[in-house]
DNA sequence: ACAAAAGTTGACGGCGCGTCATAATCCGGA
DNA sequence: TCCGGATTATGACGCGCCGTCAACTTTTGT
């Protein structure tokens, strides 16, 4: 009787392993470091086993993927619930992706292999799908935050534009820069100092475009940051 | 002595004729599917000749970047030369970068093997510069529009960002939204109907933020556009 | 015409992925 | 407790790819 479960547990727990051991060669030694072989052998298992849990390598990649996805998701959600202004929740959420890129870039670095057809082209329909449903999710809890803001009349869409365009441009902007950011060599060298205070500020400039009330300055809108992410912090710490 | 121009013209013509298999594969198979023995085959010589050419398979993929980086620089060159107005020539870098995007999909694609740690790491420091100085040179060509603004009095730097930061502030719209349009599958089913219009908007929104004189409704600017966009395409059509 | 230099060739070593026949282990029923 | 079928583990193997190198061919300078 507790025979199942010891076997099924132990399996269970293997899985975790080889996720585990495979983000460490993944952050320390780059995608080419991972192969299959040295997985085994670290795990302490013959390579065969791993198929048992992963039809191929770039599956396991993107097992990955999803666990950095779910910590995203759940930071925006938090960052969605910090604040009654709409304004606000926004910022909240560009902070989050700051926050998830600065203090998370274990998760952040792996989730970039999503954007890799050649990983991303062999991951099977399930995960796929599942994939396609944490992004969605991503985006509709920004979606939301927009919707809400014209409801309360603080934003008036641009014409001929939806709800999920002007969340895009967000996205892209943050996606942009965060992975400008992150993995091109001596953005510094370019003349770039702080690039995350540019993106904030450019964030900023682009919510005062659009006409998002109320309207704020730079500096205004950093004191409104540095309050945001406090209560940011509280939040996550919470939620542990 | 016609004998040595021939040989060493045969030798200059195979170096273009790897890159035109090379990109043929690339763009029709993908990565994987780019072999050293295939591309032999094709090329109709001995593996160990490409080596006379390329030290590795990275440094192909390399050299193409590079041709498509000169593409891109070339537009924008075009791009700032556009008109008089600070405001327009702005725009017409984003519309140069759209064009790219769009109508040199067969580059823009290949540029983004640049972003792959992997293969740029593996790249012969020589080829690292040369493509560190295109990255350069094409940040320059939009700095200078930036400067040129403020020299004018058509813009005034937010406190404490540099010229260069705003400049990323517009790579990043433009390098985040086209990416996410070019390799991410269906956008559309996510409720962005026409991600090209939302970029350019972001982008109007974006300037009006800074208080990029003069002002322009997004519906101004779409005529605009459209005017420069003609003025574009006759000046890339006469550079050829 | 000839020797040195430059260029070409393809077999080879090494490595990585994924498979599969075989062996070990587990589990429910007698 | 013991057994037979089912499940799981193993690692040698086939295949394909990268980059090398010693042997060979062509070009160049004299």
């Amino acid at each position: 009787m507790t025979r199942i479960s010891r076997k099924q547990h132990e399996i269970h727990q293997r899985e975790a392993a080889i996720l585990h051991i495979a983000r460490r060669i993944l952050l320390d030694d780059g995608y080419e470091a991972l192969s299959m072989d040295k997985l085994a052998v670290e795990l302490g298992t013959a390579k065969g086993t791993l198929y048992n849990h992963f039809p191929n390598k770039e599956e396991i990649v993107l097992a990955l993927v999803c666990q950095a996805m779910q910590v995203r998701l759940q930071l925006f959600g938090v960052a969605a619930m910090v604040s009654q202004k709409s304004r606000e929740r926004m910022m909240a959420i560009g902070l989050a992706s700051e926050h998830y890129v600065r203090k998370h870039s274990e998760h952040f670095a792996i989730e970039q292999f999503v954007s890799n057809s050649t990983i991303r082209g062999k991951a099977k329909p399930k995960r796929q799908e599942l994939i396609r449903h944490f992004e969605m999710q991503c985006m509709g809890s920004v979606t939301m935050i927009v919707r809400d803001a014209i409801a309360v009349g603080d934003l008036k869409l641009p014409t001929k534009l939806t709800a999920e365009e002007l969340v895009f441009g967000f996205w892209s902007i943050t996606f942009g820069s965060h992975v400008l950011t992150f993995d091109r060599p001596g953005l510094h060298e370019l003349g770039i100092n702080d690039a995350w205070r540019a993106v904030r500020s450019h964030g900023c400039s682009m919510l005062n475009g659009f006409n998002w009330q109320p309207f704020m300055t730079f500096e205004e809108s950093e004191s409104v940051f540095a309050e945001l992410d406090a209560r940011l912090n509280m939040l996550i710490g919470s939620s542990y």
